[in-house]
DNA sequence: CCCTGATTCGC
DNA sequence: GCGAATCAGG
């Protein structure tokens, strides 16, 4: 589980595009908690509404086992015609298209 | 009923 | 820092 640059750059590349939390963490096979929570560690955020959800005084003795299955047994092969995509810079509507087709291709 | 984002907590 | 749990609103 390790957020990529890739993964980052499509995050916030989608979520900018307007995407949705969910939407985007389908596109990465994450949970949108996930997404959301990766945006806000990236102090990207949409709307600093003022805090609806109290602090509930942590009422969850046992929540769950959590993230202690994180195995992925996806190998990652596939660009083999292009072993250096680099994007140094912003990404074009056509670059973001591309690389989103890519992973969505590789992906489902 | 479904979805959306936002926040807090354990690891 | 990560993901899940949970809340609150639409």
């Amino acid at each position: 589980m390790g957020w990529d640059a890739k993964d980052v750059a499509l995050l916030k590349k989608l979520w900018a595009d307007g995407h949705s939390a969910g939407q985007i963490a389908s596109r990465l096979g994450l949970s949108r908690n996930a997404v959301s929570a990766k945006l806000q560690r990236l102090g990207q955020k949409r709307g600093r509404k003022p805090p609806t959800a109290n602090p509930r005084i942590v009422s969850v003795p046992k929540r769950k086992v959590a993230q202690l299955a994180c195995a992925r047994p996806a190998d990652k092969v596939v660009s083999p015609r292009k072993p250096a995509a680099t994007q140094p810079k912003e990404f074009t509507k056509r670059q973001l298209y591309a690389m989103l087709v890519d992973a969505v291709r590789n992906t489902g």
